[in-house]
DNA sequence: GTAGGGTTAG
């Protein structure tokens, strides 16, 4: 059956119109093609296990990949699928899967299955957690005005922290940030408190734009509304300072952070590991990276690798970029091929053949070249 | 146990 059906399409995808004639393009559109199909016979398999779909990374990573290719149907295929299931009726998944649509910007199938959830869960809808689903697609498509005001009217209900926190980065992510931080008055005004999560959006948002002294401003704001920074918030602190060269200072609130009891993660190594890397401290960074190699809280990814790669070869040496890459091979997230290259084309000018082929072997990458 | 919150560079 399954073969069949994949022939049907393989026969479909031939009968189709193409825009590009040139068969060498068509035989990788094929292999494209039934590459993402095998991603959603896959989906559809792990999803017979509550344990699978009790996860969210994998839903989100899946619709993540098939909407950035264009798969639209794909990702309808995949999160109608979840119908069958049990979970259906928890509105917590339902909820989910709703915003899953607003990821893949498929507004009107995220409005539908929240038309349907009363019939799906078997409970009346609108406990306190679903109808901030829709909202929060709308964010997704950046449509601020809608998420915090036509859509609650429509519902019938009242914006809550989570309304406001999603029409915030629906107004930050089109430019809008007056109207994201006058959003705070109004939350203020109507006694919906701001929280953590709120406030490391805004303030990443800010100072990730360049506005740091708006960050700033945001920053005390928080502090004068009684909301406690977590990891998050004074990342994006963090971030801003090191985006504005002010590394002392940015090592400084690490340190501050550190000593109420917030433990940095990689993203506070890695923002650390940027600056000093586009300054050029060696020393900095090297500290950095051992530290971030010796924290418990935190281990070196690909972010950190990717940064960390192409500035030992430049300016530390070839050592270093050959255990940085053996290092980062047993993660998930793999260096890109040209990177690797890069690092075994520096080995062979100084002759050392066994290490090059080593280090292509880790990779699986052809080494006849060498 | 259950919502809304990060980066990379060529």
């Amino acid at each position: 059956m399954e073969k069949a059906s994949s022939a049907c399409r393989r026969l479909r995808h031939l009968l189709l119109p193409k825009r590009k004639p040139d068969s060498v393009v068509a035989v990788a559109t094929s292999n494209t093609q039934a590459k993402f199909q095998n991603v959603v016979e896959k989906f559809k398999k792990l999803s017979n296990s509550g344990g699978f779909r009790a996860q969210r990374a994998p839903y989100k990573a899946a619709v993540r990949r098939l909407s950035r290719a264009g798969h639209f149907s794909h990702v309808e295929d995949i999160l109608q699928h979840q119908k069958q299931y049990e979970s259906i009726k928890n509105e917590h998944f339902t909820a989910r899967l709703i915003h899953l649509y607003g990821q893949a910007k498929m507004l009107d199938h995220a409005l539908q299955l929240f038309d349907e959830m009363p019939k799906l869960t078997a409970r009346a809808p609108f406990s306190p957690s679903t109808p901030s689903s829709p909202p929060a697609s709308l964010a997704e498509l950046r449509q601020g005005d809608r998420a915090v005001r036509e859509l609650p009217a429509k519902l019938s209900i009242e914006p809550n922290a989570i309304t406001y926190t999603s029409a915030m980065k629906a107004f930050c992510k089109t430019g809008s940030f007056d109207d994201a931080v006058s959003l705070l008055d109004e939350m203020a005004a109507k006694g919906v408190g701001p929280d953590a999560v709120t406030f490391s959006l805004l303030l990443g948002e800010l100072y990730h734009s360049g506005r740091y002294l708006e960050g700033e401003n945001a920053w005390n704001l928080m502090r004068e509304k009684g909301v406690d920074p977590d990891v998050r918030c004074y990342n994006s602190r963090v971030q801003g300072m090191v985006s504005e060269k002010k590394m002392w200072e940015a090592v400084a609130l690490v340190r501050e952070m550190e000593q109420k009891g917030l433990r940095p993660n990689s993203y506070t190594y890695n923002v650390l590991i940027k600056g000093f890397v586009d300054e050029g401290n060696v020393e900095e960074v090297k500290n950095w990276y051992a530290a971030l190699q010796e924290s418990s809280s935190a281990a070196p990814d690909i972010f950190t690798y990717l940064r960390l790669v192409p500035f030992a070869l430049d300016c530390i040496g070839v050592d270093l970029a050959l255990e940085l890459c053996k290092n980062s091979a047993g993660l998930k997230k793999k260096l890109p091929v040209a990177m690797v290259r890069r690092v075994s084309d520096e080995l062979l000018k100084h002759s050392r053949v066994e290490d090059a082929k080593h280090l292509l072997h880790l990779y699986t990458l052809p080494h006849s070249q060498a």
